[in-house]
DNA sequence: AACAGCCTCATCCTTTCGGGTGATTTTGCT
DNA sequence: AGCAAAATCACCCGAAAGGATGAGGCTGTT
């Protein structure tokens, strides 16, 4: 009893709405026929309340219908192309601990003052380290030799 | 179609039922109280119109709302050992297309005079463009200039 | 001890770079 | 047509970079 009701309690509902407005429309149409005899103006109730119980069925029936979307969210993955050291380029560069750390700082836009402060020799020292370098490396200009390690990845 | 049939089965069977619900109805009515006329099937003609034109109209119109749950997927982007430009950065930095050029060979550790030849422009140009590309880009030398474009991934 | 390689520093000189300023032309947009 | 931004070029000056050369000190190998 309980088990069939609540399988189709939907269409008794809907069954009983239905009924309930039948009784409206008899009503009307007692009221409208008998009193005012504008047809026109109870068709088009009819029609109207027809016209919104179509729409409330509707959406009665197309509610809770939880479409998932997926969104593809793209993750910002750090461009990190994880550096490995060329040992091979370095070892045919033959360059000296020192020249590889002036190259280091070079790559880092530092000038050569800035170099020699940072590894507290003198000026003239770094201009030798990095003119050895140059020499090495075949190259005239820091910003050339930088471009080189770079793309020899001897340097990240 | 049969789709669209089986998606929307639940509507029309509840439909068909109320129609049929609403003959019965009126026979009941017709043998009961006698009062059939052509208007009551005028009218019910009527109101079933309308409310399938309710139906298809709800339908029609509440379709592209579907409360969407909104499911964001992580995405693993594989780091593409190619250069994507920054676009962002780059807008950022305001720089002119003269400018951007001169970044890209200044890049590739070419004297002003090279690039300067390069761009069939005279070496006077470049140094004004490189001076105002340093002062957008907030360096003080090309090689600082060159890291920094590097890190925001301006230049490859 | 001798030698080679590296690190350090210096001096002299030239080239390149960068800052500052001003001017003219070209170009894009309204 | 007129305005604003961009591109072009010039001149001056100081700073930085780079080339050439020489020299002294330290270290490990032979």
């Amino acid at each position: 009893m309980f088990k069939a009701f609540k399988k189709h309690k939907d269409l008794i509902l809907y069954s009983s709405s239905l009924a309930l407005l039948l009784l409206l429309l008899r009503w009307l149409e007692f009221r409208f026929l008998v009193l005012s005899t504008s047809l026109d103006i109870y068709i088009g109730i009819i029609a109207a309340v027809f016209m919104g119980l179509g729409i409330w069925l509707a959406l009665k029936l197309f509610k809770p219908k939880p479409k998932t979307i997926v969104v593809e969210k793209e993750v910002y993955v750090t461009p990190t192309p994880e550096f490995v050291l060329n040992q091979k380029e370095l070892d045919n560069l033959n360059l000296t601990i020192r020249e590889l750390e002036v190259l280091e700082l070079m790559a880092k836009g530092m000038s050569n003052k800035e170099i020699a402060d940072q590894l507290f020799v003198s000026l003239n020292t770094i201009k030798t380290h990095s003119g050895k370098l140059f020499e090495k490396m075949e190259v005239k200009r820091r910003t050339q030799a930088v471009e080189k390690a770079k793309r020899l990845s001897i340097i990240p």
